[in-house]
DNA sequence: GCATCGTCTGACAGCGTTGTCATATCCAGT
DNA sequence: ACTGGATATGACAACGCTGTCAGACGATGC
């Protein structure tokens, strides 16, 4: 920048008010000062900037793998609204790893980023991230909260939308409904399975632990597991799954098992092609892009200032009907 | 740090010692530090010390959108060899239009950002770049080049994918065999296309302007584009399609459209379910992940000051044999 | 006993910006 | 002519850290 003065023949802050649009320079001035900066190439030093001002302009987005098509998605939706608010993102996964969901926090804040949004790490400890709240950065969690930490926090309606895909299952005549769900630890499967749990006594169903089963989707032997469920005496008519990564699981699974008899299937989270598939699958799909888009609206609220209450918001999801949670069950046919 | 300093009783520098390890530092004031670093919850100012250093131990990641799976697969790749260099990751997306490219190419740069990763848009103009570049800022080029950019680039096999494709469905008895594939002004679009016609004429087949289509995947009206090319008298018996996003859309079109007879169907890049379809989907399967891992390491090996002569990988695809390329065509029926 | 070396510590400057304050000029209003 | 405000510019310090240099001390070697 000082370069760029001496060859306008300007100070440097003259520079920095034209760099910045400050405004009170003459015209003449700023034509010079842009010349000069054109010629020389200059860029302002962000680092400079940053530690002067105390702003990064900079958010950090933590989830647990980025190659999940439910995160890349509420990624891009995050980026889309910090690109608005002039900010960029920083992305890291965490690998469901709690300590290495720490390391990354201790990076990002390091960093000096205006605000996180975290889709938190099962057992992430609230310690590191309440005195982060507590010292005023701005945070949001998504998908998942944690417990003890004063931030706001986007949720999908996880019980509801659970219940509405057992009670779909019901209404098509399925009286033993199985469900496959995320690690016990994880917030999502657990309120799932609660959801699952509450809709079949609504109808009068009681929950048989034979027909549940919670495990990581990327854990080995599942087909074994599932076949635990599926073969048993009195098996299920259908089954419901609780994320993405799970209806994908089970879909490889059902097509190398295919000898079995058609069960019906709901999945919680749309993926792609699952309109294409034969049958076609229901699903409860959530909102990925607009729950990225919530939660980065309101970590940029708080991070200009605002006072407002601390605020949970739950986002409805949507039972899409496509063909395989149609299947009739014992009690229709 | 300088609040650490008078709570431990010893100078700014000696703090700045035990922070970064540089040894030189008796064991009782290193606890002494450590101690006063814990209770005070202090934590290094990274802007301060990019600021004093000049390096920011952050990389940038470019692509068109990182909501497809392809792209947010190799920045996972990208991710995990940042993170074993001690580097974090800022990641936009350009939504393939060079001018917003550029913009974050600038806002990256004046982070301060040691090293860029770019898959550029369509259209991308070398002179920002190569001002970069040889202004000794680290890029690595991936999935595309920028000619007029002396960078490392990690690149597909494009023709040699496309050309095995081609192959694979002339040798399975196809003699009309469709492409579809990206804009046109997007390399890898005309690299596969080429790697297809190549393999017809080595069939001795002339390629036929009436079976190839180039069109953003996203666009409006594909369905008629798409029927126009399969439902013409003389109509292929098999198709290719030249990237994942053309490879659902062309998906989703059949099964909208399951009235006309089969066609044997080979996609370029794999994704996620193809296995699970009915029929499983051959495909050329790129290695997102390795030419992301390649294309990081290139570059930090670049950052760390390597001054080998510039380098253009080629990563050869692979092709998955599933099921929808080997319907016989005419030729063998 | 003296030079030498390794270990430990601190003072100070400076990285490139921007906020604050001071100064200068000009024009309008009285 | 004089005041006051708007406009235009610059000097300077400070943000928090680390590289450089220098000093102090004890151990070692001759």
């Amino acid at each position: 920048m000082s370069d760029v003065a001496a060859a306008a023949g300007v100070s440097l802050k003259t520079v920095s008010r034209v760099v910045n649009a400050e405004g009170y320079v003459s015209t003449d001035t700023v034509a010079a000062v842009k010349a000069a900066i054109e010629q020389l190439g200059f860029r302002r030093n962000d680092a400079a900037r940053q530690l002067r001002q105390g702003t990064a302009a900079t958010i950090g987005l933590i989830f647990e793998d980025q190659s999940d098509p439910f995160y890349s998605t509420l990624a891009r939706a995050v980026e889309d609204v910090a690109l608005a608010h002039g900010s960029l993102l920083l992305i890291a996964s965490s690998n469901g790893d709690p300590a290495h969901s720490q390391t990354i926090v201790d990076a990002f804040t390091s960093r000096g980023v205006d605000g996180l949004i975290v889709a938190p790490a099962a057992g992430t400890e609230p310690g590191l991230l309440q005195r982060e709240a507590a010292a005023g950065r701005a945070i949001v969690f998504v998908d998942r909260p944690v417990p003890g930490v004063d931030a706001d926090t986007v949720l999908a309606d996880n019980v509801g939308g659970a219940a509405a895909a057992t009670a779909h299952l019901v209404a098509n005549g399925h009286r033993r409904i199985a469900f496959f769900g995320d690690d016990p630890g994880v917030f999502t499967a657990t309120e799932r399975l609660a959801g699952y749990s509450r809709a079949l006594r609504e109808a009068g169903l009681e929950p048989d632990d034979r027909l549940v089963r919670l495990a990581a989707p990327t854990a080995d032997g599942l087909d074994d597991v599932i076949g635990g469920v599926l073969d048993q005496t009195d098996p299920p008519t259908a089954l419901i799954t609780g994320n993405n990564r799970w209806s994908i699981r089970m879909l490889r699974h059902l097509k190398a098992h295919a000898s079995r008899a058609p069960l019906a299937f709901v999945g919680f989270d749309d993926f792609e092609l699952a309109d294409v598939l034969d049958p076609a699958v229901t699903v409860v799909a959530q909102a990925p892009a607009e729950m990225g888009r919530i939660a980065a609206e309101l970590l940029f609220r708080r991070v200009g200032g605002a006072e407002e209450p601390i605020e949970c918001i739950r986002i409805p999801p949507r039972l899409i009907v496509r063909g395989s949670g149609e299947l009739p069950g014992p009690a229709l046919a």
